[in-house]
DNA sequence: CTGTTAGCGCGTTCAC
DNA sequence: GTGAACGCGCTAACAG
């Protein structure tokens, strides 16, 4: 019960050509005639054959192969739809154009080891899609400068990427709030090193000042994103002698949190309190009540990169545009996210 | 800013040796001198070469390269933990091992495709974990038959496995529940011809005979494994001259759905009614009240599935055991699940 | 225009 | 410790 490996000498032969002529056949090559060409192509049919991969990879330079590379941990901890859904557009793009995806979860002895570098040394992969990378992640600007690198939803100057709208984002998250009549909002930070926490923060900021809001530092509070975080922030906020009448925490889970908070002082929402958060997770729309929330376009998000990477010059033709030796712009796209209302945002009491 | 392409000519050129020599040094070979060999890796290290793996995997037979395919629409579906936690464990295994990962979406299209067995012919992978199939998916049949393929938490005759003791799960929720004391219990069926679903439409049925419960038509519901399915089903259920005490959803998302028939009715869990399911999804401890649940550990049934795949033998020495031909037992393992009980359990009214 | 020959891409393995 | 052959397919140059 085995399978006979074949190879396109077998084929040559059963056709009696040269391998040449099979390799031409294969990949429709027009000087071959049209009766050769089907002889050659039903043998093939018929066998089975398929040609090496790593053998063809060899010779065309070119494994076929993208990497797509995960935190580690997040695997777990964002298991929620941010990552399969992005992964289900890459996956979709790539397989329209015949490459397949290698998935790398990193951790710290990852990077340390030099993974991302040997990836493209050993010539296992084309390219490189980073997923849930921190704006602290420097190394990534010497792969970039080397090799076809991509950052899905995430920026850093320098390195091509593709990204949601996440400072358009919570600034409408703002103006909804302001438009609701909330004038004393507070904020309960992600983590700054990420691109999604960093730009919400900013746009929190400046739609308080669009307001002519004061920012006062009560009102800002550190989150790193976890539900206990947004469950700490949430109980410190309404604590306050004056409590905010909105909580704008900067993901879901940390307005999973507060809601907690909430509930455990006995607050109704929207009534009594209005909170939102970020990122649009499955578990937005089960909680009670339904959060009002950012959504971003994941799977749109994994396709465009997938196309922007395909785009990238590769090492071998990447030259300087300018006589001087400056590169090119690193090519970013913005796409814009969605304000999700649903039940958990409401007129302040 | 390029790096130069390092190959195996380049290393023995520098080191004044021959290519096999740095081919033996870098397989740690032991009839090469410590100092050729002190001598070869030092100019390894400093100059970053790393072997092509095309070119090794050609040699050697073997890609390093392992698939995991997935259904591709139940990587929305279910983007919970199920999958991700299934691939953590297998991911982190294959690391381990210095394998990668190779992620395949499987639609109709590829199956029609045989895209599966192409993977093994063009020699791109050296074996392939499934995930999420169902029992009737025929094709494994054959492709197990020439190539490294095993079953993640599913099972079908002559194919190798790992998954959760669904069916002794089941059993121990059915004993859960009649020692709480509930002798009506409904039943909602998940998807017949997926493994978990039938093993827990079994554990249901033996479970009931156990403790001598009568198997009534009107206790036993077809569902699809959707909160909306779960719905429909909670609602006749409900809606029955004597309704059961309990309900018994074959997994979360159906439990759920009943849940929400519940609370149409104004009915208070588990005062009024017991509802069970089955995965422990992440919603699972959101909603309220948080749901009692058949845990499988996903992230083990991937660690060791990875295991047991490369314990397989390859198909170049697949041999029967005995002499008139029959091929050996398909290896299958089976792990137990965790009976988690939370807050929609308790007694009969 | 059709098809062939030769050599390449890169690392492994075995006889010497 | 080395040379040569091998694994498999691609491509440039060339002959019919």
């Amino acid at each position: 019960v085995v399978e006979k490996k074949l190879t396109i000498r077998d084929i040559a032969r059963l056709a009696g050509v040269s391998r040449s002529t099979v390799s031409l056949v294969i990949n429709d090559d027009r000087r071959i005639s049209d009766e050769t060409r089907r002889r050659v192509q039903d043998i093939i049919r018929k066998s089975g054959y398929e040609p090496n991969v790593l053998a063809r990879g060899l010779a065309r330079r070119r494994a076929g192969v993208i990497a797509v590379n995960v935190p580690r941990v997040a695997s777990h901890v964002f298991s929620d739809y941010y990552f399969s859904e992005a992964i289900s557009g890459i996956g979709d793009t790539l397989a329209a154009h015949g490459d397949r995806m290698l998935i790398e979860m990193v951790s710290d002895q990852y990077i340390q080891d030099g993974a991302h570098l040997k990836l493209f040394r050993e010539g296992r992969i084309d390219g490189m899609l980073l997923v849930g990378t921190l704006t602290t992640d420097s190394y990534i600007l010497d792969l970039a400068r080397l090799y076809r690198v991509l950052l899905v939803n995430s920026s850093m100057e320098g390195v091509p990427g593709v990204r949601a709208d996440n400072y358009q984002g919570a600034l409408e998250m703002m103006r909804h709030l302001v438009s609701l009549g909330h004038r004393r909002i507070g904020f309960i930070s992600g983590i700054e090193i990420t691109t999604v926490g960093f730009d919400r923060s900013r746009g929190f900021r400046d739609g308080a000042k669009e307001a002519g809001l004061s920012l006062s530092p009560d009102l800002c509070l550190d989150g790193n994103f976890s539900e206990e975080s947004g469950h700490q922030a949430g109980a410190r906020f309404l604590d306050l002698p004056a409590r905010p009448t909105a909580i704008f925490a900067a993901n879901d889970m940390m307005a999973i949190g507060c809601l907690k908070a909430a509930a455990e002082r006995g607050l109704s929402i929207p009534r009594d309190l209005t909170i939102v958060g970020g990122d649009d997770v499955t578990l937005a729309s089960y909680v009670r009540p339904r959060l009002t929330t950012i959504r971003q376009p994941m799977f749109d998000i994994g396709r465009e990169a997938t196309e922007a990477l395909f785009q990238l010059p590769s090492w071998r033709d990447r030259r300087p545009v300018a006589p001087d030796g400056r590169m090119p712009p690193a090519p970013t796209k913005v796409i814009p996210t969605e304000l999700v209302v649903r039940e958990s945002s409401g007129p302040p009491p």
